[in-house]
DNA sequence: GCCGTTTTCGGCCCGACTGTTTTCAGTCG
């Protein structure tokens, strides 16, 4: 059984126990949970156990007798007794009932035991007769609410967050490459685009033995069932539901077989009619003059051919990259890699798993600069903001550690800033005078999601016009597939921030990506710049960032349109500037 | 159920908001 599996099973553990209603458990098994996660696969819990007992696994931070105890469980029989006792008290599909935005512990509790709801379909159902508004404390709007949220689920039925499919396309790109006879295994389609949801997963392959790419293909651990398998493609449904498509095609086809599953198919339809305006045929086996191959072997030579500049994947949306390929006016795309230091990490001062010092560790390690230290502030009691005063006791503890690094030699630095709430009138939750101290500080909306549009844009505009607010985090506040975005006019917030000097964020947590791809090419536009963050909570969510930088790619942003691809000295000096203008510039 | 520079028991879950109610349960992060 894998750490996954586990913290999985502790997790539904805590919820069972929030339904009736038992006090500090459900905290303790999340927290099990989420350090068992931490650990990550390479330190799976079976082998602690195998070599050091219930002992080892009381190592774990969060693990006492009980919690060890049940994964002693799951590792000799894949679950434990509470557990079996608990699912068969509530046999409902957990996972799938929480997955929609409103609906917790309780109300699935109460689903199941008045109406015997179980699933996401028998919801569905229910809410659509009506059923819904008689239970106690459910009312039409309750209902009508749940609908919404079950409809939005379902259009982003089958699509998954590129950050959740990304490793798993590579994991299978690195086995095929390590069959005898394979030349090329590339992920093409949505993922090679880094569109922000992925329907399936498509890759390509040139080998001199088919049959051998293929038989690895079906007998990945990952593949739960083999739905086509023939000698050019083979398609199979992994385990966690996803199609993956697999092609083989000759060597000679490579460029044009790449073009043609990377799409995007509106940006592919316009090249074949490029094409046919030369005299040509364009199909996934080459360029073709009557029957003789003109280009095929590169996309670079398929792209040239008909007369375009190479097109990143990340721009093939067929909206105006075409144009300006025949143009020669392509954007200089910021390269993966680029950002040198996060703007966005939490740290265990709020709702982050590792202190300052480790997140500063992880981020250096990782080959990043800088980072700022943005923890939530005292509005998001939930998470146990800072106010003023846990703030500078804060501040101090990042001079102490940036003397550290700097008298170790280390060239790494931390910026003492906040993630300060925007108010619904667009104040914010901290006083300016606790701002001031800061080095940046980040303003976000974490409540008021449904404010008129006219409203929200003024609160938002109002906290960029506080000469302290540099940044706004997350702007939209969307979480892809459970919540919409606010509502407000992008176009004015943008002016805004190019008036103030405020940048805006590409927060590449994988259910945000926010700012997205189509807004960041209208900041890039306008000249407003941008940062790209992780929002880190924990160490390996500094991986995420390449996500935020496909986000900007795909909004053709280059590196001078990112603040944070700058040095720690460049970021620290536009910070000063832009302060200054606002402090500077007319007040309303 | 876990934890300990507030230590072996008594804290931990802090508060705003929504939608339902007529005083508050449930969700959010």
């Amino acid at each position: 059984m894998t750490n996954r599996q586990i913290a999985e099973k502790l997790r539904h553990m805590a919820v069972f126990y929030e339904m009736d209603g038992v006090p500090f458990r459900p905290q303790a098994y999340e927290k099990a949970a989420d350090a068992i996660d931490a650990l990550g696969p390479d330190e799976p819990l079976d082998r602690l156990f195998a070599a050091k007992g219930r002992d080892g696994l009381r190592t774990v931070p969060g693990v006492g007798e009980g919690i060890a105890h049940h994964i002693e469980e799951m590792i000799r029989r894949g679950t434990f007794r509470e557990y079996e006792r608990m699912a068969a008290k509530y046999p409902v599909n957990l996972d799938e009932l929480s997955g929609i935005e409103g609906v917790g512990p309780k109300t699935i509790k109460t689903l199941y035991q008045k109406l015997r709801i179980k699933d996401l379909a028998g919801l569905e159902r229910a809410a659509a007769a009506g059923k819904i508004r008689g239970l106690p404390r459910f009312g039409a709007k309750t209902e009508a609410n749940l609908i919404r949220s079950i409809e939005l689920r379902r259009r982003s039925a089958g699509r998954r967050l590129l950050g959740d499919i990304l490793p798993l396309a590579r994991r299978i790109e690195t086995e095929l490459r390590g069959v005898r006879g394979v030349r090329h295994a590339v992920v093409a389609g949505s993922i090679r685009r880094r569109q922000e949801t992925i329907g399936d997963i498509d890759i390509l392959a040139t080998a001199a033995g088919p049959e051998r790419v293929m038989e690895k293909f079906i007998r990945l651990p990952e593949v739960a069932e083999v739905l086509e398998h023939g000698p050019t493609k083979t398609a199979v449904r992994l385990d966690n539901g996803v199609q993956a498509d697999l092609r083989v095609i000759p060597e000679a086809s490579y460029g044009a077989a790449l073009q043609y599953f990377t799409g995007s198919k509106e940006h592919n339809v316009i090249v074949r009619k490029l094409a046919i305006a030369r005299g040509l045929k364009l199909n996934e086996y080459g360029l073709w003059k009557s029957r003789k191959s003109v280009a095929a072997r590169s996309e670079e030579d398929v792209y040239r051919a008909v007369g375009l500049d190479y097109i990143e994947p990340e721009l093939r949306t067929a909206s105006g990259e075409i144009e300006a390929a025949a143009a020669g006016g392509l954007p200089d795309l910021i390269p993966y890699g680029s950002v040198r230091g996060d703007l966005q990490v939490q740290t265990d001062w709020t709702d982050g798993s590792h202190s300052i010092a480790d997140m500063a560790e992880a981020a250096r390690r990782r080959g990043l600069e800088y980072l700022a230290v943005t923890d939530h502030t005292k509005a998001l009691a939930m998470v146990g903001g800072l106010d003023e005063k846990k703030l500078a006791r804060q501040g101090r503890e990042i001079d102490a550690l940036n003397r550290r690094l700097e008298k170790d030699g280390v060239n790494f630095r931390v910026l003492k800033g906040s993630e300060v709430d925007i108010l619904r009138d667009g104040s914010l939750d901290l006083a300016d005078a606790a701002l001031k101290k800061l080095d940046m500080v980040g303003a976000a909306v974490h409540s008021h999601f449904h404010l008129s549009r006219s409203e929200q844009t003024a609160r938002i505009i109002r906290a960029m016009k506080n000469p302290h607010v540099d940044i706004i985090f997350h702007p939209t506040g969307r979480v892809i597939n459970k919540r919409e975005p606010c509502d407000f006019d992008m176009e004015a917030v943008i002016k805004a921030a190019k008036a103030t000097g405020t940048a805006l964020e590409i927060d590449a947590a994988p259910d945000r990506l926010d700012l997205k791809d189509s807004h960041v090419r209208l900041a890039v536009r306008a000249g407003v710049k941008l940062v790209i963050d992780s929002d880190a909570h924990r160490p390996e969510h500094f991986d995420w960032l390449e996500l935020g930088v496909a986000v900007a790619r795909r909004g053709w942003a280059a590196t001078k349109d990112v603040l944070n691809t700058g040095s720690y000295r460049d970021l620290k000096k536009w910070l000063s500037k832009a302060k200054n203008k606002r402090e500077k510039g007319p007040r309303k």
